[in-house]
DNA sequence: CAACCTGTTCGCCA
DNA sequence: ATGGCGAACAGGTT
């Protein structure tokens, strides 16, 4: 489900942990959720601990427990994360439970494509801090747009735009809202971007990512009906540009739902 | 019952 | 050696 602004939306619903004490943790031992991580070493250390950090980067988030703890999440497909009174029962799909004094915070993910990572050490670790640039920080600049856009001449731009070490954060939705917004077909080739057009998706990019970050990040509302989003499920569903009004495609491309205006998004 | 899914990663092939 | 592609992962929902 979750990309940047639900991926932000579910950071913030732990923060009423924050300051407080692990008295205990629950941990289902997933081989699947863990495959990043001991669970053992999560069971033996993470108790005890105070939460102290939480902070998003694209679809992860990293939260610091004092003295010296890190746990990652990331959501997958299903995944989110939950509150609860502190004598919650662990449900079937509740890979960790972290009990405090007043609440439980819950990693729920039915469909196990989400994982946890752990680690240990005075600063983040470094898989967390070589992180690309976000599309919402100045270095997601239009030169390193361009440069990418060069470095994969064969990729269509769909693909490109859902690969997290490019453009972190972005998800399905996302790549098809940007790619009408400037009206570039999805199957385009990256060699097939003029650098004006790169510097138009660097810009969209960044744009939408600021805008679901306060739409959706903050409390789950919905977009407005003049984005994309709200259309592209619908069957019959059309362009929401007033003029436009076309009828939707809805394809696959490798190996995704893509939606597209045929009228507004030209093929080259 | 079959198809579908807002994500990532692996192995194969060019 | 890389880049690009399809398949696989797992389980709920339509």
């Amino acid at each position: 489900m979750p990309e940047l602004a639900e991926v932000e939306f579910y950071r913030k619903q732990w923060d009423c942990g924050i300051g407080k004490a692990v008295d205990r943790i629950h941990l289902n031992g997933s081989a699947r959720i863990y495959r990043d991580a001991n669970p053992r070493k999560i069971r033996k250390m993470l108790p005890g601990t105070t939460f102290r950090t939480s902070e998003a980067h694209g679809k992860q988030m990293l939260f610091g427990f004092e003295p010296n703890l890190w746990l990652a999440a990331h959501l997958g497909m299903t995944g989110k994360l939950l509150v609860a009174g502190p004598e919650h029962q662990p449900e079937k799909h509740d890979h960790l439970v972290i009990y405090q004094p007043d609440h439980s915070l819950i990693f729920r993910d039915s469909r196990k494509f989400g994982r946890i990572r752990f680690d240990q050490g005075k600063a983040p670790p470094s898989w967390w801090t070589e992180l690309p640039p976000q599309p919402i920080s100045p270095e997601f600049s239009r030169d390193r747009v361009t440069a990418y856009l060069a470095r994969h001449p064969k990729s269509v731009i769909k693909a490109l735009l859902l690969d997290q070490g490019g453009f972190p954060g972005i998800g399905n939705w996302m790549a098809d809202e940007v790619l009408w917004r400037i009206r570039l077909h999805p199957a385009t080739r990256g060699r097939d971007i003029p650098r004006s057009q790169a510097h138009l998706l660097r810009d969209e990019v960044r744009k939408l990512s600021f805008e679901a970050l306060s739409i959706i990040g903050t409390d789950w509302s919905d977009p407005p009906d003049s984005w994309l989003f709200n259309h592209r499920w619908k069957d019959g569903g059309v362009c929401p540009r007033p003029t436009c009004k076309t009828p939707l495609i809805r394809e696959d491309l490798r190996g995704r739902t893509t939606c597209w205006c045929p009228k507004c998004q030209i093929a080259t």
